[in-house]
DNA sequence: GAGTGGTCTAGACCACTTC
DNA sequence: AAGTGGTCTAGACCACTCA
Protein backbone atom coordinates (compact mmCIF):
# COMPACT_ATOMS: atom_id res chain seq x y z
CA UNK A 1 0.00 0.00 0.00
CA UNK A 2 1.60 3.40 -0.88
CA UNK A 3 2.47 6.05 1.83
CA UNK A 4 -0.55 7.94 1.54
CA UNK A 5 -3.24 5.32 1.60
CA UNK A 6 -1.18 3.74 4.65
CA UNK A 7 -1.03 7.43 6.29
CA UNK A 8 -5.21 7.90 5.87
CA UNK A 9 -5.68 4.34 7.29
CA UNK A 10 -3.23 5.29 10.33
CA UNK A 11 -5.37 8.42 11.15
CA UNK A 12 -8.85 6.95 10.75
CA UNK A 13 -7.98 4.16 12.97
CA UNK A 14 -6.58 6.63 15.37
CA UNK A 15 -10.03 8.68 14.93
CA UNK A 16 -12.06 5.31 15.63
CA UNK A 17 -9.64 4.76 18.86
CA UNK A 18 -10.88 8.63 20.19
CA UNK A 19 -6.61 9.35 19.62
CA UNK A 20 -8.56 12.42 17.77
CA UNK A 21 -12.90 12.82 19.10
CA UNK A 22 -15.16 13.29 17.24
CA UNK A 23 -15.11 17.28 17.14
CA UNK A 24 -11.61 17.84 17.64
CA UNK A 25 -8.60 18.87 15.39
CA UNK A 26 -6.01 17.42 13.46
CA UNK A 27 -2.64 18.67 13.86
CA UNK A 28 -1.93 20.58 10.65
CA UNK A 29 -0.02 19.49 7.78
CA UNK A 30 3.18 20.51 8.27
CA UNK A 31 3.13 18.97 11.77
CA UNK A 32 1.82 15.63 10.37
CA UNK A 33 4.26 15.65 7.84
CA UNK A 34 6.79 15.61 10.14
CA UNK A 35 5.44 12.76 12.21
CA UNK A 36 5.04 10.64 9.59
CA UNK A 37 8.23 11.89 7.75
CA UNK A 38 7.00 12.65 4.55
CA UNK A 39 6.01 15.55 2.46
CA UNK A 40 3.35 17.70 3.53
CA UNK A 41 1.96 17.45 -0.28
CA UNK A 42 1.94 13.93 0.96
CA UNK A 43 -0.53 14.33 3.89
CA UNK A 44 -2.66 16.60 1.36
CA UNK A 45 -3.75 13.24 -0.48
CA UNK A 46 -3.94 11.02 2.93
CA UNK A 47 -6.60 13.68 4.07
CA UNK A 48 -7.88 13.94 0.63
CA UNK A 49 -8.86 9.88 1.67
CA UNK A 50 -10.54 10.69 4.53
CA UNK A 51 -12.37 13.79 3.39
CA UNK A 52 -13.89 11.46 0.65
CA UNK A 53 -15.05 9.18 3.36
CA UNK A 54 -16.70 11.92 5.25
CA UNK A 55 -14.53 11.22 8.53
CA UNK A 56 -13.05 14.67 8.47
CA UNK A 57 -13.02 17.82 6.79
CA UNK A 58 -10.65 20.64 5.63
CA UNK A 59 -11.64 23.78 7.41
CA UNK A 60 -9.81 27.01 5.63
CA UNK A 61 -7.60 28.71 8.24
CA UNK A 62 -8.85 26.78 11.38
CA UNK A 63 -7.79 22.77 10.35
CA UNK A 64 -8.94 20.14 9.97
CA UNK A 65 -11.76 18.58 11.82
CA UNK A 66 -13.04 14.94 13.24
CA UNK A 67 -16.54 14.44 11.74
CA UNK A 68 -19.49 12.63 13.83
CA UNK A 69 -19.21 9.53 12.58
CA UNK A 70 -21.57 6.78 12.05
CA UNK A 71 -24.00 9.52 12.18
CA UNK A 72 -26.50 7.82 9.87
CA UNK A 73 -29.77 8.36 9.72
CA UNK A 74 -31.82 5.54 8.67
CA UNK A 75 -34.47 6.13 6.21
CA UNK A 76 -37.50 3.66 5.76
CA UNK A 77 -38.66 3.85 2.05
CA UNK A 78 -41.03 0.94 1.92
CA UNK A 79 -42.00 -0.37 -0.85
CA UNK A 80 -45.15 1.24 -1.52
CA UNK A 81 -46.78 4.09 -3.46
CA UNK A 82 -48.59 6.70 -1.57
CA UNK A 83 -51.70 8.41 -3.03
CA UNK A 84 -53.83 10.77 -0.61
CA UNK A 85 -56.50 11.15 -2.80
CA UNK A 86 -54.95 14.02 -5.42
CA UNK A 87 -51.60 13.01 -6.21
CA UNK A 88 -48.83 10.26 -5.59
CA UNK A 89 -45.94 9.78 -3.57
CA UNK A 90 -43.06 7.04 -4.01
CA UNK A 91 -42.56 6.88 -0.69
CA UNK A 92 -44.06 8.30 2.37
CA UNK A 93 -40.61 9.65 4.33
CA UNK A 94 -40.70 12.33 1.34
CA UNK A 95 -43.79 13.81 2.73
CA UNK A 96 -41.52 14.81 6.09
CA UNK A 97 -39.40 17.29 3.74
CA UNK A 98 -40.17 20.42 2.40
CA UNK A 99 -39.33 20.38 -1.41
CA UNK A 100 -37.99 23.42 -3.12
CA UNK A 101 -38.31 23.90 -6.23
CA UNK A 102 -34.90 24.97 -8.14
CA UNK A 103 -34.68 23.99 -11.71
CA UNK A 104 -37.48 23.36 -14.33
CA UNK A 105 -36.22 23.27 -18.17
CA UNK A 106 -35.06 21.28 -20.79
CA UNK A 107 -31.89 19.86 -20.73
CA UNK A 108 -30.25 16.56 -21.25
CA UNK A 109 -30.61 13.32 -18.94
CA UNK A 110 -27.72 11.99 -17.30
CA UNK A 111 -26.99 8.78 -19.09
CA UNK A 112 -28.68 6.04 -17.18
CA UNK A 113 -32.02 8.29 -17.01
CA UNK A 114 -31.88 8.51 -20.93
CA UNK A 115 -31.52 4.51 -20.63
CA UNK A 116 -34.30 4.46 -18.73
CA UNK A 117 -36.47 6.68 -20.55
CA UNK A 118 -35.99 5.37 -23.70
CA UNK A 119 -34.18 8.40 -25.31
CA UNK A 120 -31.03 8.97 -26.59
CA UNK A 121 -28.51 10.71 -24.32
CA UNK A 122 -28.07 13.76 -26.86
CA UNK A 123 -32.02 14.50 -26.34
CA UNK A 124 -33.62 16.65 -24.32
CA UNK A 125 -35.95 16.18 -21.53
CA UNK A 126 -37.88 18.04 -19.23
CA UNK A 127 -36.09 18.32 -16.04
CA UNK A 128 -37.94 19.42 -12.65
CA UNK A 129 -35.38 19.25 -9.72
CA UNK A 130 -35.73 20.57 -6.27
CA UNK A 131 -34.02 20.31 -2.68
CA UNK A 132 -35.75 18.39 -0.28
CA UNK A 133 -35.33 20.45 3.45
CA UNK A 134 -35.62 19.66 6.73
CA UNK A 135 -38.64 22.07 7.92
CA UNK A 136 -36.87 21.78 11.21
CA UNK A 137 -33.55 23.62 10.43
CA UNK A 138 -33.67 24.13 6.41
CA UNK A 139 -30.47 22.14 5.69
CA UNK A 140 -30.24 20.61 2.36
CA UNK A 141 -30.99 16.58 3.01
CA UNK A 142 -31.97 14.95 -0.44
CA UNK A 143 -31.68 16.05 -4.14
CA UNK A 144 -34.73 14.94 -6.05
CA UNK A 145 -34.95 15.56 -9.78
CA UNK A 146 -38.05 14.53 -12.46
CA UNK A 147 -36.71 13.76 -15.73
CA UNK A 148 -39.93 13.07 -18.58
CA UNK A 149 -39.32 12.28 -22.19
CA UNK A 150 -40.47 15.48 -24.19
CA UNK A 151 -43.52 13.90 -26.94
CA UNK A 152 -44.95 13.26 -23.18
CA UNK A 153 -44.86 17.03 -22.84
CA UNK A 154 -46.04 17.85 -25.90
CA UNK A 155 -49.10 15.39 -25.67
CA UNK A 156 -49.98 16.85 -22.06
CA UNK A 157 -49.05 20.51 -22.04
CA UNK A 158 -49.92 20.49 -17.86
CA UNK A 159 -47.01 18.74 -16.90
CA UNK A 160 -44.82 21.71 -18.36
CA UNK A 161 -46.23 23.59 -15.51
CA UNK A 162 -43.94 24.53 -12.64
CA UNK A 163 -45.26 23.83 -9.51
CA UNK A 164 -46.80 20.66 -10.59
CA UNK A 165 -44.89 19.16 -7.71
CA UNK A 166 -43.61 15.61 -7.70
CA UNK A 167 -46.38 13.33 -6.80
CA UNK A 168 -48.52 15.54 -9.13
CA UNK A 169 -46.98 14.37 -12.01
CA UNK A 170 -47.97 10.63 -11.73
CA UNK A 171 -52.00 11.85 -11.30
CA UNK A 172 -51.79 14.10 -14.85
CA UNK A 173 -50.46 11.11 -16.21
CA UNK A 174 -53.29 8.81 -15.23
CA UNK A 175 -55.49 11.09 -16.11
CA UNK A 176 -54.12 11.35 -19.83
CA UNK A 177 -54.49 7.85 -20.19
CA UNK A 178 -51.85 6.06 -18.80
CA UNK A 179 -53.42 4.66 -16.05
CA UNK A 180 -52.71 2.40 -14.23
CA UNK A 181 -49.04 3.07 -14.03
CA UNK A 182 -46.43 0.99 -12.32
CA UNK A 183 -43.24 2.15 -10.62
CA UNK A 184 -39.46 0.45 -10.09
CA UNK A 185 -36.55 1.19 -7.79
CA UNK A 186 -33.13 1.22 -8.47
CA UNK A 187 -30.57 1.69 -6.10
CA UNK A 188 -27.03 2.30 -5.96
CA UNK A 189 -24.00 4.01 -5.08
CA UNK A 190 -21.81 5.87 -6.61
CA UNK A 191 -19.53 9.29 -6.45
CA UNK A 192 -21.40 12.57 -6.15
CA UNK A 193 -21.30 14.85 -9.16
CA UNK A 194 -19.99 18.68 -8.56
CA UNK A 195 -23.04 20.13 -9.14
CA UNK A 196 -24.92 17.46 -6.33
CA UNK A 197 -21.89 18.55 -4.12
CA UNK A 198 -23.01 21.79 -4.30
CA UNK A 199 -26.67 21.38 -4.17
CA UNK A 200 -26.35 19.10 -0.96
CA UNK A 201 -23.42 21.25 0.73
CA UNK A 202 -21.64 18.06 0.72
CA UNK A 203 -17.38 17.57 0.82
CA UNK A 204 -16.39 16.75 -2.48
CA UNK A 205 -15.99 13.28 -3.85
CA UNK A 206 -18.35 11.88 -0.75
CA UNK A 207 -20.12 8.66 -1.89
CA UNK A 208 -23.75 8.85 -2.61
CA UNK A 209 -26.85 6.61 -2.57
CA UNK A 210 -29.16 7.12 -6.10
CA UNK A 211 -32.23 6.17 -6.15
CA UNK A 212 -34.13 5.99 -9.80
CA UNK A 213 -38.08 5.42 -9.89
CA UNK A 214 -39.27 4.72 -13.13
CA UNK A 215 -42.77 5.01 -14.12
CA UNK A 216 -44.02 2.82 -16.65
CA UNK A 217 -47.68 2.75 -18.16
CA UNK A 218 -49.61 0.02 -18.79
CA UNK A 219 -48.61 -0.09 -22.83
CA UNK A 220 -44.85 -0.53 -21.61
CA UNK A 221 -43.96 2.96 -21.95
CA UNK A 222 -41.54 4.84 -19.82
CA UNK A 223 -43.23 8.02 -18.48
CA UNK A 224 -41.28 9.31 -15.97
CA UNK A 225 -37.76 8.86 -14.18
CA UNK A 226 -37.32 10.43 -10.84
CA UNK A 227 -34.47 10.32 -9.24
CA UNK A 228 -33.61 10.83 -5.64
CA UNK A 229 -29.68 11.17 -4.42
CA UNK A 230 -28.98 11.83 -0.32
CA UNK A 231 -25.41 11.49 0.91
CA UNK A 232 -23.85 8.04 1.59
CA UNK A 233 -22.41 9.58 5.13
CA UNK A 234 -25.36 10.87 6.12
CA UNK A 235 -28.24 7.96 5.31
CA UNK A 236 -29.20 4.57 4.62
CA UNK A 237 -31.84 2.42 3.63
CA UNK A 238 -33.31 0.64 6.19
CA UNK A 239 -36.22 -2.79 5.15
CA UNK A 240 -38.12 -4.84 7.67
CA UNK A 241 -37.69 -8.80 6.22
CA UNK A 242 -40.52 -11.03 6.42
CA UNK A 243 -39.98 -14.95 6.01
CA UNK A 244 -41.13 -17.35 3.35
CA UNK A 245 -43.86 -19.22 3.87
CA UNK A 246 -41.62 -22.66 4.81
CA UNK A 247 -39.55 -20.54 7.30
CA UNK A 248 -42.84 -19.65 9.03
CA UNK A 249 -43.68 -23.45 9.32
CA UNK A 250 -40.55 -24.22 10.82
CA UNK A 251 -40.71 -21.41 13.72
CA UNK A 252 -42.40 -23.43 16.84
CA UNK B 1 -13.81 24.35 -9.82
CA UNK B 2 -10.06 23.70 -9.80
CA UNK B 3 -8.59 22.57 -12.92
CA UNK B 4 -7.87 18.88 -12.25
CA UNK B 5 -11.89 18.79 -11.37
CA UNK B 6 -12.26 20.20 -14.70
CA UNK B 7 -10.19 18.26 -16.61
CA UNK B 8 -11.75 14.63 -15.17
CA UNK B 9 -15.42 16.34 -16.08
CA UNK B 10 -14.18 17.08 -19.65
CA UNK B 11 -12.63 13.77 -20.55
CA UNK B 12 -15.68 12.09 -18.78
CA UNK B 13 -17.69 14.00 -20.84
CA UNK B 14 -15.45 13.13 -24.06
CA UNK B 15 -16.14 9.29 -22.61
CA UNK B 16 -19.80 9.75 -23.26
CA UNK B 17 -20.01 11.39 -26.39
CA UNK B 18 -18.09 8.69 -27.95
CA UNK B 19 -14.99 10.60 -28.15
CA UNK B 20 -13.08 7.81 -26.88
CA UNK B 21 -15.15 5.00 -27.03
CA UNK B 22 -15.67 2.11 -24.48
CA UNK B 23 -12.06 -0.33 -24.87
CA UNK B 24 -10.20 2.47 -26.19
CA UNK B 25 -7.43 3.77 -24.14
CA UNK B 26 -6.87 7.31 -23.22
CA UNK B 27 -3.83 9.38 -24.92
CA UNK B 28 -0.75 8.96 -22.40
CA UNK B 29 -0.08 11.68 -19.46
CA UNK B 30 2.38 13.68 -21.30
CA UNK B 31 -0.10 14.14 -24.65
CA UNK B 32 -3.57 14.73 -21.83
CA UNK B 33 -0.85 17.43 -20.36
CA UNK B 34 0.10 19.26 -23.61
CA UNK B 35 -3.49 19.12 -24.82
CA UNK B 36 -4.96 20.64 -21.78
CA UNK B 37 -1.94 22.68 -20.91
CA UNK B 38 -1.15 21.90 -16.95
CA UNK B 39 1.35 19.78 -15.69
CA UNK B 40 1.52 15.73 -16.15
CA UNK B 41 0.98 15.76 -12.70
CA UNK B 42 -2.69 17.44 -12.90
CA UNK B 43 -3.24 15.04 -15.35
CA UNK B 44 -2.92 12.26 -12.91
CA UNK B 45 -5.41 14.08 -10.41
CA UNK B 46 -7.90 14.20 -13.21
CA UNK B 47 -7.51 10.67 -14.19
CA UNK B 48 -7.88 9.34 -10.08
CA UNK B 49 -11.00 11.02 -10.27
CA UNK B 50 -12.39 9.25 -13.14
CA UNK B 51 -10.73 5.85 -12.12
CA UNK B 52 -12.56 6.22 -8.48
CA UNK B 53 -16.07 6.58 -10.46
CA UNK B 54 -14.96 2.82 -12.17
CA UNK B 55 -15.07 5.07 -15.52
CA UNK B 56 -11.48 4.04 -16.67
CA UNK B 57 -8.49 1.96 -15.24
CA UNK B 58 -4.86 2.49 -15.55
CA UNK B 59 -3.10 -0.57 -17.08
CA UNK B 60 0.94 0.17 -16.67
CA UNK B 61 2.39 0.03 -19.73
CA UNK B 62 -0.33 0.00 -21.76
CA UNK B 63 -2.09 3.17 -20.91
CA UNK B 64 -5.51 3.86 -19.76
CA UNK B 65 -8.27 2.31 -20.78
CA UNK B 66 -12.17 3.22 -20.79
CA UNK B 67 -14.29 0.79 -19.24
CA UNK B 68 -17.91 -0.60 -20.41
CA UNK B 69 -19.89 2.79 -18.61
CA UNK B 70 -23.61 1.48 -16.99
CA UNK B 71 -23.06 -2.00 -16.97
CA UNK B 72 -25.12 -2.65 -13.87
CA UNK B 73 -26.07 -5.73 -12.93
CA UNK B 74 -29.26 -5.67 -11.43
CA UNK B 75 -29.81 -7.53 -8.40
CA UNK B 76 -33.78 -7.93 -6.84
CA UNK B 77 -32.70 -8.98 -2.94
CA UNK B 78 -36.38 -8.79 -2.40
CA UNK B 79 -37.35 -8.80 1.14
CA UNK B 80 -38.34 -12.76 1.87
CA UNK B 81 -35.89 -14.98 4.34
CA UNK B 82 -36.06 -17.52 2.55
CA UNK B 83 -35.79 -21.43 4.43
CA UNK B 84 -35.22 -24.81 1.86
CA UNK B 85 -36.07 -27.14 5.12
CA UNK B 86 -32.46 -26.88 7.04
CA UNK B 87 -31.22 -23.56 6.49
CA UNK B 88 -32.01 -19.92 5.95
CA UNK B 89 -31.19 -17.55 3.50
CA UNK B 90 -31.50 -13.95 3.66
CA UNK B 91 -32.07 -13.29 -0.73
CA UNK B 92 -33.08 -15.41 -3.05
CA UNK B 93 -30.30 -14.03 -5.18
CA UNK B 94 -27.62 -15.46 -3.00
CA UNK B 95 -28.40 -19.32 -4.16
CA UNK B 96 -26.95 -18.31 -7.58
CA UNK B 97 -23.62 -17.42 -6.19
CA UNK B 98 -21.00 -19.71 -4.97
CA UNK B 99 -19.66 -19.39 -1.89
CA UNK B 100 -15.98 -19.58 -0.51
CA UNK B 101 -14.98 -19.16 2.56
CA UNK B 102 -12.01 -17.07 3.01
CA UNK B 103 -11.52 -16.64 6.93
CA UNK B 104 -12.95 -17.98 10.53
CA UNK B 105 -11.86 -16.44 12.62
CA UNK B 106 -11.91 -13.84 16.21
CA UNK B 107 -11.45 -10.14 15.24
CA UNK B 108 -12.77 -6.59 16.11
CA UNK B 109 -16.19 -5.77 14.16
CA UNK B 110 -16.25 -2.99 12.06
CA UNK B 111 -17.58 0.03 14.05
CA UNK B 112 -20.56 -0.10 12.46
CA UNK B 113 -21.21 -3.86 12.80
CA UNK B 114 -20.19 -3.24 16.39
CA UNK B 115 -22.61 -0.65 17.37
CA UNK B 116 -25.22 -3.01 16.13
CA UNK B 117 -24.13 -6.45 17.71
CA UNK B 118 -24.53 -4.06 20.54
CA UNK B 119 -20.94 -5.16 22.12
CA UNK B 120 -17.39 -2.44 22.18
CA UNK B 121 -15.45 -1.74 19.31
CA UNK B 122 -12.72 -3.16 20.75
CA UNK B 123 -14.51 -6.69 21.85
CA UNK B 124 -13.15 -9.72 19.91
CA UNK B 125 -15.93 -11.01 17.81
CA UNK B 126 -16.46 -14.51 15.59
CA UNK B 127 -16.05 -13.35 12.18
CA UNK B 128 -16.84 -16.08 9.29
CA UNK B 129 -15.94 -14.21 5.77
CA UNK B 130 -16.65 -15.20 2.43
CA UNK B 131 -16.66 -14.23 -1.66
CA UNK B 132 -19.37 -14.90 -3.40
CA UNK B 133 -18.36 -15.98 -6.76
CA UNK B 134 -19.86 -16.14 -10.33
CA UNK B 135 -20.15 -20.11 -11.20
CA UNK B 136 -19.53 -19.08 -14.70
CA UNK B 137 -16.39 -17.98 -14.46
CA UNK B 138 -15.09 -17.89 -10.79
CA UNK B 139 -14.94 -13.87 -10.65
CA UNK B 140 -15.18 -12.38 -7.30
CA UNK B 141 -18.93 -10.50 -7.37
CA UNK B 142 -19.49 -9.61 -3.42
CA UNK B 143 -17.66 -10.06 0.38
CA UNK B 144 -19.74 -11.53 2.61
CA UNK B 145 -18.86 -11.59 6.47
CA UNK B 146 -21.03 -12.76 9.76
CA UNK B 147 -20.37 -11.43 12.85
CA UNK B 148 -21.53 -13.30 16.25
CA UNK B 149 -20.99 -12.16 19.97
CA UNK B 150 -18.47 -14.15 20.98
CA UNK B 151 -20.71 -14.83 24.00
CA UNK B 152 -23.31 -16.64 21.76
CA UNK B 153 -20.20 -19.04 20.64
CA UNK B 154 -19.97 -19.90 24.14
CA UNK B 155 -23.38 -20.43 24.42
CA UNK B 156 -23.32 -22.38 21.43
CA UNK B 157 -20.04 -24.17 19.88
CA UNK B 158 -21.52 -25.23 16.67
CA UNK B 159 -21.32 -21.95 15.65
CA UNK B 160 -17.27 -21.76 16.04
CA UNK B 161 -16.93 -25.04 12.82
CA UNK B 162 -15.64 -23.46 10.20
CA UNK B 163 -18.45 -24.93 8.08
CA UNK B 164 -21.33 -24.18 9.22
CA UNK B 165 -22.12 -21.91 6.05
CA UNK B 166 -24.06 -18.46 6.14
CA UNK B 167 -27.22 -19.85 6.25
CA UNK B 168 -26.60 -22.59 8.79
CA UNK B 169 -26.38 -20.05 11.46
CA UNK B 170 -29.74 -18.93 11.67
CA UNK B 171 -30.78 -22.64 11.84
CA UNK B 172 -28.62 -23.14 14.93
CA UNK B 173 -29.57 -20.12 16.59
CA UNK B 174 -33.63 -21.41 16.11
CA UNK B 175 -32.31 -25.25 17.47
CA UNK B 176 -30.96 -23.43 20.73
CA UNK B 177 -33.80 -21.23 21.61
CA UNK B 178 -33.26 -18.04 19.81
CA UNK B 179 -36.62 -18.66 17.66
CA UNK B 180 -37.98 -17.19 16.34
CA UNK B 181 -35.24 -15.11 14.75
CA UNK B 182 -36.38 -11.75 12.77
CA UNK B 183 -34.53 -10.12 10.56
CA UNK B 184 -33.91 -6.02 9.36
CA UNK B 185 -31.43 -4.89 6.25
CA UNK B 186 -29.59 -1.73 6.01
CA UNK B 187 -28.21 -0.32 2.83
CA UNK B 188 -25.98 2.23 2.23
CA UNK B 189 -23.30 3.79 -0.21
CA UNK B 190 -19.63 4.37 1.01
CA UNK B 191 -16.31 3.97 -0.09
CA UNK B 192 -14.56 0.75 -0.25
CA UNK B 193 -11.96 -0.71 2.50
CA UNK B 194 -8.19 -1.50 0.97
CA UNK B 195 -9.29 -4.45 2.21
CA UNK B 196 -12.58 -5.04 0.18
CA UNK B 197 -10.73 -3.36 -2.55
CA UNK B 198 -8.21 -6.68 -2.60
CA UNK B 199 -10.59 -8.95 -2.29
CA UNK B 200 -13.03 -7.82 -4.77
CA UNK B 201 -10.16 -7.19 -7.20
CA UNK B 202 -11.76 -3.71 -7.72
CA UNK B 203 -10.01 -0.80 -8.46
CA UNK B 204 -9.03 1.75 -5.21
CA UNK B 205 -11.67 4.41 -4.02
CA UNK B 206 -14.60 2.88 -5.59
CA UNK B 207 -18.20 3.31 -3.88
CA UNK B 208 -19.91 0.26 -2.79
CA UNK B 209 -23.10 -1.13 -1.99
CA UNK B 210 -23.45 -2.32 1.65
CA UNK B 211 -25.94 -4.18 3.04
CA UNK B 212 -26.29 -5.11 6.82
CA UNK B 213 -28.56 -7.80 8.02
CA UNK B 214 -29.00 -7.82 11.47
CA UNK B 215 -30.54 -11.06 13.29
CA UNK B 216 -32.67 -9.94 16.58
CA UNK B 217 -33.86 -13.23 18.59
CA UNK B 218 -37.49 -12.72 20.11
CA UNK B 219 -35.91 -11.43 23.46
CA UNK B 220 -34.76 -8.49 21.56
CA UNK B 221 -31.00 -9.96 21.80
CA UNK B 222 -28.85 -9.04 18.39
CA UNK B 223 -27.76 -12.54 17.19
CA UNK B 224 -26.04 -11.92 13.88
CA UNK B 225 -25.09 -9.23 11.80
CA UNK B 226 -24.29 -10.27 8.44
CA UNK B 227 -22.64 -7.37 6.06
CA UNK B 228 -22.51 -8.02 2.30
CA UNK B 229 -20.68 -5.65 0.04
CA UNK B 230 -20.56 -5.33 -3.59
CA UNK B 231 -19.14 -2.65 -6.01
CA UNK B 232 -21.23 0.19 -6.48
CA UNK B 233 -20.02 0.51 -10.69
CA UNK B 234 -21.17 -3.32 -11.19
CA UNK B 235 -24.45 -3.95 -9.35
CA UNK B 236 -27.84 -1.58 -8.29
CA UNK B 237 -30.37 -3.16 -6.08
CA UNK B 238 -33.61 -3.20 -8.09
CA UNK B 239 -37.34 -3.27 -6.40
CA UNK B 240 -40.85 -3.21 -8.09
CA UNK B 241 -43.11 -0.96 -5.75
CA UNK B 242 -46.83 -1.94 -5.02
CA UNK B 243 -49.95 1.09 -4.69
CA UNK B 244 -51.19 1.18 -1.19
CA UNK B 245 -55.08 1.12 -1.02
CA UNK B 246 -56.03 4.07 -1.98
CA UNK B 247 -54.31 4.20 -5.04
CA UNK B 248 -55.65 0.67 -6.20
CA UNK B 249 -58.99 2.24 -5.75
CA UNK B 250 -58.19 5.27 -8.26
CA UNK B 251 -57.11 3.13 -10.84
CA UNK B 252 -59.48 2.18 -12.88
C1' DG C 1 15.26 -2.82 -21.80
C1' DA C 2 11.69 0.48 -22.58
C1' DG C 3 7.40 2.60 -21.86
C1' DT C 4 3.51 3.41 -19.13
C1' DG C 5 0.99 4.71 -14.93
C1' DG C 6 1.67 5.50 -9.66
C1' DT C 7 3.73 8.09 -6.35
C1' DC C 8 6.86 11.19 -3.74
C1' DT C 9 9.38 15.56 -2.90
C1' DA C 10 10.17 20.45 -2.95
C1' DG C 11 8.64 24.79 -3.54
C1' DA C 12 5.22 27.98 -4.68
C1' DC C 13 0.91 30.50 -4.92
C1' DC C 14 -4.08 31.05 -4.10
C1' DA C 15 -8.58 31.21 -1.34
C1' DC C 16 -10.69 31.67 2.51
C1' DT C 17 -11.36 32.84 7.30
C1' DT C 18 -10.32 34.95 11.36
C1' DC C 19 -7.79 38.50 13.88
C1' DA D 1 -2.36 40.72 7.99
C1' DA D 2 -1.66 36.05 9.08
C1' DG D 3 -2.49 31.29 9.10
C1' DT D 4 -4.66 27.32 7.34
C1' DG D 5 -6.02 24.01 3.72
C1' DG D 6 -6.25 23.45 -1.61
C1' DT D 7 -3.86 23.14 -5.60
C1' DC D 8 -0.28 23.50 -9.25
C1' DT D 9 4.41 22.81 -11.21
C1' DA D 10 8.77 20.55 -11.92
C1' DG D 11 11.50 16.84 -11.52
C1' DA D 12 12.38 12.36 -10.02
C1' DC D 13 12.05 7.45 -9.07
C1' DC D 14 9.58 3.04 -8.77
C1' DA D 15 6.58 -1.00 -10.37
C1' DC D 16 4.80 -3.40 -13.60
C1' DT D 17 4.35 -5.34 -18.15
C1' DC D 18 5.53 -6.14 -22.59
C1' DA D 19 8.74 -6.73 -26.54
Amino acid sequence: MPPFREIAATISRQIHQDVYPEGSMLPKRSILADAFGVDENTISRALDVLQSQGLVRGLRRHGTIVLKPLAHELIDLGSIVEFDGSSYRLSKVFKTFRPEPTIVGRRRAPADVARLLGVDVDDLVLVRECLMLDPADDSRRMLASTYLPLSLVEEIPVLRAGDIGDGGTYGRLEEHGHSPLSWTREAGARVATPEETEQLAMPLGVPVIGLLYTATDPQGRVCDVTSIVMSGTRFRIVDKLARNERAKEAAP
